[in-house]
DNA sequence: ATCTTGACTGAAAACGATTGCAATCATGAC
DNA sequence: GTCATGATTGCAATCGTTTTCAGTCAAGAT
């Protein structure tokens, strides 16, 4: 049914090690690789993958894990990921945890079976803490979240220093009573968290902060209960994007004025973040050249298995729009 | 190095066959299953997909081609296809065309070469017109953009009656001078644009449209033009969600008020239409359906090959917010 | 006791490529 | 003319599974 490369080897007259290396790498005369072509254009022949990688040993194939694809960051990282991976010849296989343990453990086992030559991952808290990358057979680098120091190769963005960012810009907008909202189930939120209080602490304020689940609901009903407080703040830095599109309807929902009776600064440039009410003030993340990054990292552990773990460090930029307008 | 599956047969003292059985479906008896998975347990076994595949000539995996994962649409069918794949034990590949017809090809050839189970595929029209489907040794379910009809598996919005849905209630908000923006490279927004001006030619009213490229910074653009043309619109349809972003941009820009002088109603209920402006009233699409959808298609033609092409209509709910509201 | 039957099991042949090794061939040196 | 050389070429082994086919064995039918 299916053209071998035996069936293109008998239509151009040689041997199927000849098809194999005019069609690869290997030395062939002018003469054989022009019949070899005109044999594969006339007979429709497909190699077939499977053989090729198991024989080679060479899967040409790198496995991104995320929590989400929908979360625009994600999104973002796994575009700049397959096209750098797809101009290198290899596939991605794009696998979504929902921040669930069990299918980080599933899908890390796929990425074994699959002989993949490298993965990038954004893994939960746990399995960061947990995760043993000389066990599991191929090269990891971490994106969005570090593990325990000095273990694996990551890139990640100055969270702390990108929080803290945020909170001076706001004290310099004359906001005092500051307050947080950051994520309970990765490294991310916690490292943001350190550096929001750790900047409040640095102007002598207080660091009020909530923690929530990952998502815009969770964000929004969180923020719905603490704008009823009496001590509700006046100013509202966000972990990241999705809890932004939470906190505005939340907002919207109070019918509170931003940034009169709300200001907000937050993570993630988000393509509407300029749209919404007076603008949104955001950290952008350089989202596309983390995932080039990691990919190159990948290329290199690759190259040099033994180098010692490294940590790429990438710096956000604050982009500040009407939702932090001077405090009037 | 790698444990093989010999080396699993020879640790449970029984022959490969077995343990391959063991670990499928074959029959063994329970004794030697136990002894299997304790085997395959103590030498850390895991399976080379790439030899199963070429053995049992089953990829288990099915290629998602679509113009941009940024694309919210393409994201939240991306992850439906990937949901139902992982559930039914199948592997996803994801390519981006950027619309590009080379690209397109290359990425068709890609899945021949992976010989896929099926494809999920979102064509340019260009691509859509010549796409013969026999050759290519897979089936293929498109969606979003259907092609000629008769000739392909397709699951696609009922675009024509989703524009007429958007123009009569513009209409019946008071707007008269109502124009249209859609895109030039895919089908959709062909449709999108022929139940436009059908809706408008029943209401008795003229039908201005541009035509841009598929970008939001391109809808800015000829947005930007045409609001300071005489006879700019007082209403405006718009194709998808990312003119969506684009049209908002330009509207920010000329500093114009919404609905007071330019009522927007537009494809694609993205997460963030709720905030901004006053709410946009827009078509929400069933994407997460739609991705269901294409991949219970693609598992019911592999079933059943000789079936005729079957296309999978669904319809747009409309989402009415305050950029529509009654022309005051 | 013998024969059938059915349920397991193992040996060995694929699957479709790449690659180590040996053979071939033309070329230029002697 | 012979031989060494280097560049191609072909043969056959190999990658790690699944699956066919032919046993083997115990249990029940006769």
């Amino acid at each position: 049914m299916t053209v071998r490369i035996k069936d293109v080897a008998q239509a151009a007259g040689v041997s199927v090690a000849t098809v194999s290396r005019a069609l690869g790498e290997g030395p062939v005369s002018d003469s054989l690789r022009k019949k070899v072509e005109a044999a594969v254009a006339a007979t429709g022949y497909r190699p077939n993958l499977s053989a090729r990688r198991l024989r080679s040993q060479h899967s040409q194939t790198i496995g991104l894990i995320v929590s989400d694809i929908r979360n625009p960051f994600f999104t973002a990282v796994s575009r700049a990921v397959e096209d750098a991976a797809y101009q290198l010849g290899m596939r991605v296989i794009l696998c979504n945890t929902d921040e669930n343990l069990d299918k980080e453990a599933l899908y890390l086992r796929l990425m074994q079976e699959e002989r993949v030559t490298g993965v990038i991952f954004a893994p939960t808290r746990e399995t960061a803490a947990t995760l043993d990358v000389d066990a599991l057979g191929f090269p990891v680098v971490l994106i969005d979240r570090a593990g325990p120091p000095g273990r694996h190769d990551a890139v990640v963005l100055d969270n702390a220093e990108a929080a803290a960012l945020l909170v001076d810009h706001l004290v310099a907008q004359g906001y005092r009573r500051i307050g947080g909202l950051f994520g309970n189930t990765s490294t991310t939120g916690a490292e943001r968290h350190a550096g929001f209080v750790a900047a409040l602490q640095r102007h002598g304020l207080e660091a009020p902060a909530r923690f929530v689940a990952p998502s815009a609901a969770a964000a929004e009903q969180a923020l719905g209960l603490w704008l009823r407080d009496a001590d509700r703040p006046d100013a509202l830095v966000v972990s990241n994007g999705l809890f932004l599109l939470g906190v505005l309807r939340a907002v919207k929902h109070a019918e509170l004025a931003v940034p009169g009776e709300l200001a907000i600064a937050g993570f993630d440039n988000d393509d509407w973040t300029d749209l919404a009410g007076p603008g949104l003030t955001v950290i952008e993340q350089p989202v596309y050249e983390i995932g080039r990054t990691a990919m190159a990292m990948l290329m290199e552990r690759l190259d040099n298995p033994a180098q010692l773990p490294r940590k790429v460090v990438l710096t956000g930029r604050l982009v500040t729009r009407g939702s932090s307008r001077p405090r009037g």
